[in-house]
DNA sequence: GACGCAGATGCAACTCTTTGCATCTAGCAC
DNA sequence: GTGCTAGATGCAAAGAGTTGCATCTGCGTC
């Protein structure tokens, strides 16, 4: 499903499917994600409440998302440092690659996820959920300039 | 290389191997985790200075931890809800599988996450440094459970 | 062993995030 | 439509983590 706008009653299924309360303020704020392109911090998803936030406060947007995230209608992932960002899981699938010494990010696809789930799975019979992976590391133009 | 107790020579080494100044509260805070069983958050390395934490500033905790990460000297895992936890590199690799249910951590041998390394590499162009992996999930006793 | 300086530390202020508690409300039952 | 209650929200205060800047120091150089 890719970001197709969404009408209030479409918001208000994805919540009841998922067994919770569809609040003015969890609809608000499933909004801004369905809106946004990339991934957003919870404090930009205030942020971008812009005159409405008055209407709502900042840890219900914190304890929304978490709450989301429990639910499995986002995904939460740590780009490193303690910075986490949210994105609906309705989007399309895919993790990241981020290079220690150029910053650049690179989107992986979720097949390359699928060998782990298998492996952890089979050997520990415990179903993951690995929905947003960040992976650090060294990309091959940093590598290669490191090499010259 | 399994926690056997290091001398101060030997931590000056890992810290000079890694390019990093050893000074007297880096040398500490390396002890520390050398000391841990398991990992331990940043506030929980500056609680187990003890006495000796008025010698050291919380902060100088945060930005080390942070620079030893970098440096390759530890890893840092988000066990989730913003819970970072560190551990030496040097101890035995390991990775978790936390049970959303439960909370329940299983150890997950290295070996699984190889896959996952080999197809970044392959696809990508890309080395990955997966230290140490926090993977949620549902573990098999509470699938178990639910199912019946 | 003295010198110089890039890098480390301490301090304090600041931002980000969480938490406890009182109040409010979505959604179910009638 | 009314009433009820578990769950959601607002508020305020606390806790966790970060940052800018002045000072200090490890360690390479001479």
């Amino acid at each position: 499903m890719l970001p197709i706008p969404a009408s209030t009653s479409d918001l208000i299924h994805i919540l009841r499917s998922a067994d919770q309360r569809a609040t003015p303020q969890r609809l608000m704020i499933l909004s801004i994600l369905q809106d946004a392109v990339d991934h957003l911090t919870a404090d930009e998803v205030f942020q971008r409440l812009g005159p409405m936030s008055s209407a709502l406060n900042r840890s219900t947007v914190y304890r929304t998302l978490e709450r989301f995230r429990d639910a499995g209608i986002v995904s939460e992932t740590d780009l490193g440092g303690g910075v986490r960002v949210y994105e609906l899981l309705a989007m399309h699938r895919h993790h990241h690659l981020i290079c220690q010494r150029c910053n650049g990010m690179i989107e992986m696809d979720d097949a390359a996820v699928e060998p782990l789930r298998k492996a952890i799975r089979e050997r520990y019979g415990f179903e993951p959920r690995v929905d947003h992976l960040a992976v650090w590391g060294v990309c091959a133009g940093c590598a290669k300039t490191e090499r010259d």
